[in-house]
DNA sequence: GCATTTAGTTTACGCGCGTAAATTTTTTAT
DNA sequence: ATAAAAAATTTACGCGCGTAAACTAAATGC
């Protein structure tokens, strides 16, 4: 090992017997070259340490094999988990994924793009906050380079979005607690950051339309992420007020519910589906934590892995045939009801 | 705005009226170039839309101003957290910070340094999983890059440490725990991945010992990050089994305490301080969701903040003086006591 | 006002690699 | 075996920028 201290292609070049330029194919492409080189080429890469310089590479590309992943805050499990199905899909298609988190906020969004666009990665898998004021950054962006939407819609922006049918899921949810029990009251955010937050609202309203029964909307004052601390405080205010309507609350996230949950504890209501029980409370989104809350946490799984690895396979036909797309694409996943022990 | 689109320094420097040579420096540091000069520039840059192609800049850099950050875990709170203040520390400083996590893999974290290799970073923050095995390739990657670790130690590897004082952070709450009902028994993993636990473990022994009672140590069976399950099962199990020594069960950190939390409910025993109590459980980390477990965990609050700062602020230390210290140093903090309703 | 310091300009080269064109070698087909 | 096709080599240029050297212009001190 390390005979010599290799410095660049022409080194490597000349200790492994190979031309410069066979070399450079060798290393866009392995399989561009004939069999019998490239064993040559892997057997000098065991004897002698080198690699391209990456920097050097990207900038004679015009189009690197870089992929930006952008996700609006990695603290909160659901991104850091999808986050990381994206990477994975993108390695395994042979590109260089770059996570990057806009860790809550929308401006970091913003700067994110602005420094992906001097990376001039091939293509973007962007999850957006979603906020009407970020749509003509990410138009503008999407100028440039594809990009393909993922958790969050913006209408008619980009080349394609992938999510989860939340009518689909809402009302899946609202007809199990309606079938098992007393039809659920939403608690959600008063100004959502996310528009899934709103799709849920008006699959709620239709979904409890469509069994007859009311809907019963509470909403949080608060602002920012931190949902559990929200949940906590405003729905423990509701359930010390005696405010809901039914003995039945859907959270609009697991986040919240597990908030609630927490304020439930402290209230010394019960939760669950027992007669000693004083209230049911499902969630949205199988958070990782919502095994684990006090009682476990009814809710909707949403399927991370289809949604990224659809994203991904989006994005990579996208670049695959080099030309954007003719219409746009939209794919939703169903969610799945899983049943726990508060609802 | 975009009176015409620029392609490199070269055209820039054009419409600017600025030669090349000083736009570089100015790139490089907007300081070193005169205030009318650089205010010329700066109105340059509000009338054309450029940046310097990162890929040419760090080709031709010995050092870049990227600062390789590495966390065995983006998925753990914990590591999100610190890894955001790191890279806040980062930015700050004027460096472009690269998080990776290693995905609670470590042969990821091998493939983590291999990529940074090729990135040639000024330097790395690096939170090891702190396994045995990985040390020769830390050091050997420690060689050409500087690297400070921090959260988990390697003996004697690297330039410098930054952690959290576990011998303290442990002794306060083993005094509290002493102090206010039964001595605590620790309930922590068989084969911890994290040399911290090995910390903690020394630390609850040499505690114990000094408040004069016997120390009562129960371990999980169990592999991987999936520590609620984990602390679910397993702390269940013991419960069940009235296994614990004492009503009090220090657990080695707040995960496999959420986890064994969910475990007590379930089996219908109340943990907390009242009278009624069957179990007092604390944990170790402040992990974000620790405020809304069923009960509120008390637990010992790493100082993450001061972690991230102190190891970014020492790496640039070593960075700026462009010299290996001397010595290696090893920064400490102290833990504080959050007292909620668990314990 | 002049000399001195400081900052900017011109000119020129190199970084490590992509890539094109012309040529030579090797493989494959007949 | 020979011709045709495929792959590798040689040669050469360019990418966008860092940076050094020699020079010129501007700011500063007295």
């Amino acid at each position: 090992m390390a005979l010599k201290q290799i410095r660049n292609m022409e080194e490597f070049a000349a200790v492994s017997g190979i031309s410069r330029p066979t070399l450079s194919k060798y290393f866009n492409d392995p399989d561009s070259v004939r069999r019998s080189t490239r064993e040559r080429i892997e057997l000098a890469l065991t004897q002698y340490d080198y690699r391209p310089n990456v920097y050097a590479v990207n900038q004679n590309r015009r189009k690197t094999r870089n992929i930006g992943v952008v996700v609006p805050n990695l603290a909160d499990p659901f991104f850091s988990e999808i986050g990381r199905e994206v990477e994975l899909a993108c390695i395994a298609a042979g590109y260089s994924p770059i996570l990057l988190s806009s860790h809550g906020n929308p401006t970091q969004e913003r700067d994110n793009l602005e420094l992906l666009r001097s990376l001039k990665p091939a293509g973007v898998l962007l999850a957006p906050f979603g906020r009407i004021s970020d749509r003509d950054d990410i138009a503008s962006f999407n100028k440039h380079i594809p990009v393909v939407l993922f958790d969050a819609n913006i209408e008619d922006a980009c080349e394609a979005f992938v999510g989860t049918n939340n009518f689909q899921s809402i009302d899946l949810m609202v007809e199990y607690l309606c079938r098992s029990g007393e039809p659920p009251c939403l608690f959600e955010m008063k100004s959502p950051t996310n528009p899934n937050a709103n799709k849920r609202r008006q699959a709620y309203l239709e979904s409890m339309q469509r069994h007859g029964f009311h809907p019963h909307i509470f909403q949080a004052e608060g602002d920012g992420w931190n949902f559990e601390e929200i949940g906590s405080a405003e729905g423990g205010r509701f359930i010390s007020q005696n405010a809901f309507a039914t003995n039945t609350v859907l959270c609009s996230n697991d986040r919240l519910a597990i908030g609630m949950l927490s304020a439930a504890y402290r209230l010394g209501k019960k939760v669950g589906r027992g007669p000693d029980c004083a209230l049911r409370i499902a969630g949205h989104d199988d958070h990782p934590f919502s095994r684990f809350t006090c009682p476990s946490l009814t809710t909707i799984a949403q399927d991370y892995s289809a949604i990224a690895n659809r994203a991904a396979s989006t994005l990579f036909r996208i670049l695959d045939t080099d030309e954007r797309p003719a219409e746009r694409a939209e794919t939703l996943f169903n969610g799945n009801l899983v049943m726990r022990d508060s609802a």
